[in-house]
DNA sequence: TATTGTAATGTTATAACGTAACATAATGTT
DNA sequence: AACATTATGTTACGTTATAACATTACAATA
């Protein structure tokens, strides 16, 4: 299993990662893209599309409208660099870009504080019951909400 | 693994399972939620809210708005009698109310049809994997996106 | 049976989330 | 340079969901 925690490092890690693998691929990783992407994967909880769209004013000065964040998300969803916590409507930065498609996420409803993990069990098993269902996944969505351990509650 | 497809008797035993749980347990199961219910877990696909709502108009010949839909959905989904699929912004009737909570679902693309599947396995590697990581679980969303039996692409 | 408390519903308005459609600019290709 | 392609700007609107307050229904009990 994988997991992290959003430390500094892990930060600047999949921040190198990126660079690297749209250098590598000649993937556009524009300005926008690029100040989308930061803001999301430093951001220490989940963010919302609204939320990127106004520090992204304030970085670029400019008054950008929510294409602009829309359509920069959709690309890094698309090459795997952000995730989507649909139950939340809000996005994410991805720990491990490229290696992998099937991670969850356990979200605090208290402090907001995410993890993302990856377990190769879980994954096997969910792909195992879609076969016996003769059905072909394109994605998965699985998302956790509870407590974190320095916010359980009775 | 339990495994529902939609047809008469499967809805027809969930409907009157609904009627006894609320019986059983003095719940106030009203007109409005009663025709909610039924709109809900009458529909071979997930339903969005606002179909639910035209739907309802015309059971009930009210002009009724946004807010007596969203009240009943909540007290639908409480009690376990309805799930909400995030990741595509629609509801599902429950087929085994108040037997279970951990279920997932299969969605499929190109029909839209669901299936909704409940696996011990499943449930259990996810309780294991949130208990590792000191993490109280309240609610999952598992939604596997695809293409069912069906309607199969290349 | 009046009173009072609670749960449910009605109603208005608006917040939050997301995209279609078309114009313009930047960039790469021949 | 001419053209195609990709990215961005802009306007407008569609979709999803909720806050806030008014009203009604109903049950409990004085």
């Amino acid at each position: 299993m994988i997991l992290n925690v959003k430390d500094k490092k892990a930060i600047k890690d999949s921040i190198s990662k990126v660079f690297e693998i749209c250098k590598e691929n000649n993937i556009a990783f524009t300005e926008i893209r690029k100040n989308i992407y930061e803001i999301i994967i430093k951001h220490k909880k989940p963010i919302k599309a609204y939320e990127i769209l106004d520090q992204f004013r304030n970085i670029s000065g400019k008054t950008s409208h929510p294409p602009t964040v829309y359509r920069a998300i959709e690309f890094l969803i698309d090459n795997g660099f952000v995730h989507k916590l649909s139950s939340i409507n809000s996005f994410v930065g991805c720990f491990h870009p490229k290696i992998h498609k099937e991670c969850y996420f356990l979200i605090c409803k208290k402090c907001n504080i995410y993890q993302e993990c990856c377990d190769n069990d879980l994954a096997k098993n969910i792909f195992k019951t879609a076969k016996k269902n003769d059905f072909i996944v394109s994605n998965t969505t699985l998302e956790i909400e509870g407590h974190c351990q320095d916010c359980v509650q009775q």
